[in-house]
DNA sequence: TTCCGACCTCAAGCACACTTGAGAGCAAGG
DNA sequence: CCTTGCTCTCAAGTGTGCTTGAGGTCGGAA
């Protein structure tokens, strides 16, 4: 996490900056510019041209984390927060009402997952190995397998050869 | 699937191809060689210098597919694999050692969906989403949410901006 | 006024897991 | 023998989600 250490804190009518951001979220400010060229955070410009966020913005990029953790992809994103309301700032409701699907999704995954758990045993040393259709190749969608994302989580520590 | 189309099938004595590979695995022959350069598996060759596999090696491949899909990285599994028997051909008692790990981390995965899904409709519309210490950003090791990699799955189909 | 840290843009780079392309060499059915 | 399709190597490209660097501007405390 650069970019994330002493910080002044000035103004804060007219807007958060955009390190003021970072530091609420975690996210680096690197990434937020993305996401603003990516077209999922609209912040304003002041005369400098310099960003100015709202609070509600945090509450955007924190969706955008846990859709993330989610599985979810940028232009994916992008189409759900699309679903908010234009006008307004989003309300709570607005939030419930798009983490609605990614609950199904979940329930899904868990399922899967749980297959998954109970096929490998059966699975993985025996005959079904040698292919054809066996669960674990092909576990409904490959994507309820939940992803080749997360590194250095299956027991071994990350730097072995 | 390119690459996997009409197939004549000779030698079947002597190893297999690597065409042959590919039709049994579902895999593209463009990722078995590179399993190979990234030292996964170890085919031999023959005077001409092709690739000839054994049979083994399709339980090999297949091993590799789940783990992928259970979201280890390459050399992650270069470093599972390498805790096999090296002179022998791998008994299914083999693979399923290897696949303990697994187990133990699918159960963890499972757990920590669940604690996801129910800290979802609680927290998503809420004050938390203005961050510090909630679940969903942090959800023990990042890892355990369940990763980047699988695209399309939130419900919305892929291709939309 | 000065100065440093925060901010700006744009281009390029990175990591991962492959795929694609060029150019050439085998293998086996007809 | 010929042809067709499978195989080879090596280099370069792809997509995703950022980070890094260069070169420069802005803002506010001292």
């Amino acid at each position: 996490m650069p970019e994330t250490k002493p910080l002044r804190r000035p103004l804060r009518r007219d807007g958060l900056t955009i390190g003021q951001i970072a530091a609420r979220t975690g996210l680096a400010v690197s990434a937020i510019r993305y996401y603003e060229s990516e077209r999922l955070i609209a912040p304003w410009r002041n005369d400098a041209g310099q960003r100015r966020f709202e609070r509600a913005d945090i509450r955007r990029l924190s969706f955008i984390m846990i859709a993330q953790g989610l599985g979810a992809s940028i232009a994916e994103i992008r189409t759900q927060l699309c679903r908010l309301p234009k006008g307004r700032t989003p309300t709570a409701a607005d939030w419930r009402r798009l983490s609605e699907g990614y609950r199904k999704d979940l329930d899904r995954r868990i399922t899967q997952l749980q297959k998954l758990r109970d096929d490998l045993d059966s699975c993985i040393g025996c005959g079904c190995l040698s292919l054809e259709h066996c669960t674990l190749y092909n576990p409904g969608d490959r994507a309820g397998a939940a992803g080749s994302g997360p590194r250095y989580l299956l027991g071994d520590s990350p730097g072995q050869s």
